[in-house]
DNA sequence: GCGGCGGTGTTGACATCGTCAACGTAGGAG
DNA sequence: CTCCTACGTTGACGATGTCAACACCGCCGC
């Protein structure tokens, strides 16, 4: 396939223009461009896979050159690092604002882990292209400056609220370290299935009722400490026993 | 870098011959020539990344130009997919030599599991990017032609080893699809977490005694009916309860 | 005021890559 | 013997990541 539109990169452009417009309310004048290219960069590895990103389209969908990119990112690397940093801050953010805290009534700790898991779990299948950016490929492979850190920091989120919920008698004692790994991973494994279609993917369409939904039940079955409050319907397939990871 | 050996790639070749030879029995000798682009391409992936994975590399590698790959693949995802299968064959094998069967003596299927899962969890951190290749990018995204069926076979394994133990009363009740989908999703997480660096890699070296192998120990636990019969020593890092996975 | 300077952007160019088309050859089928 | 098919080779094309060279613009010290 030959591109045809050629793109007018012309100096009038739109670009001064349109940074001045919207410019005034938040950091969006200040590296105004820099902002349009991760924006770019996410939106085309959304649309198109890894493929789909490049560092001329991207530039072209930000309103510059192809070289503009490199004014801002060292690298093609460095660009899809900062989209990726974007990406992990807000599973970050969308985890922590399901996760329980010391304020929670105990008996609601289940069900806002499960909450906080299906939202991490919803992250992931929503958008697995950049689900794969900061979990697969680029993340540990060449550079993880940044990444690394704010995975970690995601872990520790459910590293406190496992903590929590022991010093409030509703999950099972052990160390929490090693129950966040271990939930972590079956929750990371669970997004790779679901993504690759080793598992129907229907189960997340609903918040609840699918088959997804059904294994993290199991999940969150096996961290509280006895019956949780059945405060949910059948959770479908899953078997009867408590199930899931630590 | 350029590249300044040519490669002789004289007309004589032996593939015809080595054909000829072979032919009847198995498909040993027959396609020669794809055997050595498979075997080149899986080499330079583990050597350099997938970046270093191109067609006139795995073409010189085995001998032949650089469209000569083009003879026995559609395309580079179709030589990729190759690879990948490959693997997906030996971890199966890897994976199904440890695990137990109807001939395990019950009180063993623990060790048994934890060997199974450990020699996945091995075979995922000695060969990243293998792994990656398998369950990473190109899996899902483009085809699975094969591949998807291959790591269904691979679950399948899980499955019918947790419905062995059921039957024999060392594993505990509940959907045994539901317990290897929980437990197959916790390893992945394991060696995308092992792979990133997120966790001590050290825990891999020795057999046992690593946080990994302790990691591993916990979801076996989280498995089987009662006790282990304590077979092993202490595994280090994890707490005492049961911990981890269906 | 002004001269320089760093930040930002642009185009030209290059090596490399995946891939196709055209061509050559060698051995088996007719 | 001839033709066909399988296999391999080189030439070429478009696309890509990236660097170098150049242009503009706003800000600093003089």
């Amino acid at each position: 396939m030959t591109l045809s539109t050629p793109v007018a990169y012309g100096r009038g452009m739109s670009a001064a223009q349109r940074r001045r417009a919207g410019a005034a309310a938040e950091p969006a004048a200040a590296g105004d461009t820099r902002e349009r290219l991760i924006r770019a960069a996410s939106e085309l590895l959304a649309d198109g896979g890894p493929d789909a990103v490049t560092m001329r389209r991207v530039g072209e969908l930000a309103g510059v050159s192809r070289a503009a990119p490199y004014r801002h990112f060292d690298d093609k690397h460095d660009l899809l690092r900062a989209v990726a940093l974007r990406s992990l801050e807000k599973v970050h953010a969308e985890v922590a604002a399901e996760l329980p805290t010391a304020r929670t009534r105990p008996d609601e700790v289940p069900a806002a882990l499960r909450r906080a898991f299906h939202a991490y779990l919803r992250h992931g299948v929503d958008r697995p292209e950049h689900y794969r950016l900061m979990f697969g490929e680029h993340l540990s492979h060449v550079d993880g400056t940044g990444v690394h850190e704010a995975a970690e920091g995601l872990m520790q989120l459910s590293v406190d609220s496992l903590a929590e919920g022991q010093r409030a008698g509703v999950v099972r004692s052990g160390d929490p370290r090693a129950m966040a790994i271990l939930s972590w991973s079956a929750l990371h494994g669970l997004v790779t299935l679901a993504g690759s279609g080793h598992l129907a993917r229907k189960g997340l369409q609903t918040e609840e009722g699918g088959e997804l939904a059904a294994l993290v039940a199991d999940l969150v079955a096996g961290l509280v400490r006895r019956e949780e409050p059945a405060g949910r319907p059948e959770s479908g397939t899953s078997g009867s026993s408590p199930a899931a990871g630590a």
